[in-house]
DNA sequence: CTGAAAGCGCTAACAT
DNA sequence: ATGTTAGCGCTTTCAG
């Protein structure tokens, strides 16, 4: 029960503590005789390093922290899961830290985590990082994912405006008349959609598109009660495609349009756009564009090892806003600067929107969540 | 950049280090005016006090570690989150380890977070913990979830009985006359559930049970063929309830089913029984048991506060096995003791056994894994 | 409330 | 290659 440290490995190895450290820490410089030795003692005594004086004594703890708002949602796995991939293939530990959707514990856990000397941290924020802006001047290296802004500081994010681009684009492939898009765009991801479905319809102004801006909270609800209204309007008058602009809300609308009589997708197709990639409503799979939540948890790491080394590791494209971005010295630190990546997200077809084959097994990982 | 340290405050603040310790950790010890003055301070300087410090010096960290064998699969992220609110619930944090189905990770993990000197610590073992012993003996009180053997130790896990049991009692109540239990009991877990389904059936003489034990992973594929050679049978060899021994094995056989012509339910209705609420194949949700993660998770926060307190918390029933069990003595250290809280499963009525609701929502919060 | 001082367990120099 | 020692930043005590 008394716990065993590193002086009585060593008075029980017959060896001195500064070996032992060494047997921990550099076991290179060890005889292979003495190491085998220290390693047998350390086993047989059950001796455990005590984290906090190492880190206290040494410097630095090559791991990272993961503050995300929940733990069940898939787009936030999915960055954990990628997170973690790259920040083992470093050498470096994850550590995750769930929010629970409250301001108040994010913030907590982000201290927490800087606290205890992490290598860096990785925020999933609920609110907009000038929310806490505190945090962006500390001493530990930070990256904000799934958000970008133009503030100082590294952003890892999915491309909002191709979400819809791309959404759009299959209605179009689909040769849809009359697309009707769904939601209240409360968020500035969600205009950006918004903005990309529009885009992408600016080069087609033969295909009508409304906006149907209602509902509080775009619920399941909220797209029940749309797609009840759609299912009412006169056959000329139905859009052929609807798009959600989240994916419970397509899922809504699909319901309310197979309660009315309306058969999806052959009288209209529903597509949603924010990536559930299970997302679907009765035995309607829905058609969704999903946000690479892996590749966003992946580059977050890139970015915190890049401030780590002080030098830019992926030759990906660098997006710099302003006059707030200097060049990188190598040795030095770096102020001010603005960094983001936008991730591209990728199409998952399915049989709301017809897609060509019913099993679209997109060779992602997704199949887990079930 | 130069890390803030407490001197500094307490210099900046003209207080002496002390106080601001003091305003730290007994807060209610400072006269309200000299703790608004040191907290502002601590503001305006960005001061984070350095855990591993405090942790070094001052004992233990008030947070429990949770190491899970991977992130996307709902079992594990139920655990995660009922571990999470009812450690808030008594002011402690929870850090979350993503092993990644490695067992060197996971142990990896596991003596991280000892080495921290958590309050406590809980995992999910992918082995049977019988393949650590090391871990049992160690200083930091630990909780195995998902898993229970009679080693001293603590443990929480589903009731793989009932799990079987209630399948096949949901069976009965559909009126089978021929069940064919499909999958490998390759695990201790497996082979209860089936123990639990003849336990069930044994009350029921006239039912006609046959189990094939095939194929080696469990697999959608091996559930596939298995499903095949079903659906070939002439209609009076063939069972008319299915129970797959893992989700991903019933809903290979659905899809099998299908593929053949027979249709689910109203040739043959198929259930799994592992518990992923979600699981739907082709377009035939499916029947299946739910291991209560999220309870689980709660339970197993409880025996950690227990250990920590050394005294029961909840009046939930005791498991004793054999005569390693002693009576626990307040504020006395207790070895050798085994402790299971076994957490009862739920059903989860879908398409696939002709549920009485297609939408059986269950009030459990399982829609967000969408 | 202050000021001083003794560790917590370990790492990294520096000697040997 | 191995032993010795000075901190790392903080919490506690203890006398003012």
């Amino acid at each position: 029960m008394a716990k065993v440290k590193i002086s009585d490995v060593a008075r029980e190895a017959g060896v001195s503590l500064g070996t032992v450290s060494n047997a921990l820490n550099h076991p290179e410089k060890l005889r292979p005789e003495t190491l085998k030795l220290i390693n047998e003692t350390i086993n047989r005594l059950g001796y455990l390093p005590n984290q906090s004086a190492r880190q206290l004594a040494g410097g630095t703890t090559k791991s990272f922290g993961l503050v995300l708002p929940r733990l069940d949602h898939g787009f936030s796995l999915q960055i954990a899961s990628g997170a973690h991939n790259e920040a083992r293939k470093h050498g470096y530990d994850l550590l995750i830290a769930n929010a629970d959707n409250d301001d108040i514990l994010e913030d907590h856990y982000l201290r927490y985590f800087m606290g205890t000397q992490m290598s860096g941290v990785m925020v999933q924020p609920m609110a907009s990082p000038d929310w806490h802006p505190a945090m962006t001047k500390m001493p530990v290296p930070i990256v904000y994912l799934d958000i970008h802004c133009s503030e100082p500081g590294y952003y890892v994010a999915a491309d909002n405006e191709a979400q819809g681009r791309i959404i759009a684009e299959l209605a179009i492939a689909r040769g849809a008349h009359h697309i009707t898009v769904v939601g209240r765009a409360a968020f500035m991801q969600l205009t950006l959609r918004v903005l990309g479905i529009h885009k992408a319809l600016a080069l087609h102004p033969d295909i009508k598109i409304e906006v149907i801006d209602a509902g509080e909270w775009n619920t399941a609800v909220d797209g029940y009660s749309i797609g009840a209204q759609i299912a009412e309007r006169s056959s000329d008058e139905r859009p052929d495609f609807v798009i959600g602009l989240s994916d419970v809300l397509a899922s809504g609308v699909i319901s309310a349009l197979i309660d009315k009589g309306i058969s999806v997708p052959e009288q209209v197709r529903v597509a949603g756009c924010d990536g559930n990639p299970l997302a679907w409503s009765g035995s309607v799979p829905l058609t969704t564009v999903a946000p690479p939540g892996y590749e966003i948890g992946r580059k977050g790491v890139q970015l915190l090892m890049e401030q780590i080394e002080n030098k830019p590791i992926a030759k990906a494209k660098r997006v710099r806003i302003g006059s707030a971005v200097r060049t990188v010295t190598a040795g030095t630190a770096t102020e001010d600067i603005n960094r983001q990546e936008l991730v591209r997200p990728f199409l998952l077809k399915r049989a709301s929107t017809q897609a060509s084959t019913q099993t679209d097994a997109t060779a992602i990982n997704l199949g887990a969540y079930l």
